[in-house]
DNA sequence: CGGAGACTCGTTATACTATTGCAAACTCAG
DNA sequence: CTGAGTTTGCAATAGTATAACGAGTCTCCG
């Protein structure tokens, strides 16, 4: 059973996990986030740390526009290179992913050691979930032509078992 | 030994290839398409053979405005609605895939059934093959959920065997 | 034949996604 | 402090994809 430890957009599993605070860990909180940024030398500026804070807070993935409707502040409407420059840290470091099919972002649900995600999206409700799959079978296919993986996009469509 | 069968923009694999008429199937040729859209009552149009004859004579994936700057003919620069339209034709029939990393378009390799295709992707050489993956390990994963998997994207970048 | 319905195409405009380039401001080690 | 490296503000632009609508075309059936 893959779903403990996976961030889910699901309907029924956000009401489960809803507005706890000492939920089980569907996914980072900011200040985990800023912990490990601290160990690792990076700088978890305003700018990323309100980036991962909309992310963390949308139950689906968002655009990069999405993301920046949400930037408010300074009431100056913000410019995209804001948002895409915090989006390449945030992915570059691991703490969230980009969806190649629908250009969209989301939070990484499996932090700690750098991994390939497996996203299911259902058609349906447009949920998506982040799942793990050990040991990657692009690994295998790639084996036997010596081509040497450095990372893999894995996204899956189809029908959630809330919309079955 | 998945090298058989593949459609690879490998500059050495392209070298055995090179232009010969009888090739060892790496992949289609417009007869044949034409053929079997004659076999499913699908309708070949010109603008889609023309767009099929690109993507089969492109040594790499080609982008849809790409794909458009080669669409000769009537002098007047095409739109793109023209190239988009004949692209959703041909990936919607498996005549050709989109590569989502990428944004690209590249003529199947492995026609026949409807399949699953990974990509390997060269970051140093950008080339591309098409491997084909017998069950998708997707399915098991998604299984675990109960999601139920209709489509899947595969795409994996990093070295191939010729840069290595 | 002739009309209905489905599909295809031409065309215009627009929406959406992402990057480039440069200068100013900031951070931090030496 | 000083200089190197990083981050930010800002303006412009590049690249990818779709909406909308009318006109034309094919096919099937009466
Ligand atoms: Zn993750
Ligand atoms: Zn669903
Ligand atoms: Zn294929
Ligand atoms: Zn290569």
């Amino acid at each position: 059973m893959l779903s403990f430890g996976c961030r889910t957009t699901h309907p029924s599993f956000r009401k489960q996990q809803k507005m706890t605070a000492a939920h089980t860990h569907d996914h980072l909180t900011l200040d985990e986030v800023a912990a490990s940024c601290r160990e690792r030398g990076l700088r978890f500026t305003d700018i990323r740390r309100q980036v991962m804070g909309i992310l963390l807070n949308s139950e689906k993935p968002l655009g990069a526009y999405a993301i920046l409707e949400q930037m408010t502040g300074d009431g100056s409407p913000a410019q995209p290179p804001k948002v895409y420059r915090a989006l390449d840290f945030l992915v570059g470091n691991g703490f969230a992913h980009k969806i190649a099919t629908q250009s969209t972002f989301t939070a990484c649900a499996h932090p700690g050691q750098p991994h390939t995600p497996t996203f299911l999206i259902c058609k349906s409700c447009d949920s998506v979930t982040e799942a793990e799959i050990p040991s990657s079978p692009i690994q295998e296919a790639a084996k036997a032509t010596g081509f040497k993986v450095e990372g893999a996009v894995l996204e899956a469509e189809g029908i959630c078992p809330d919309c079955a």
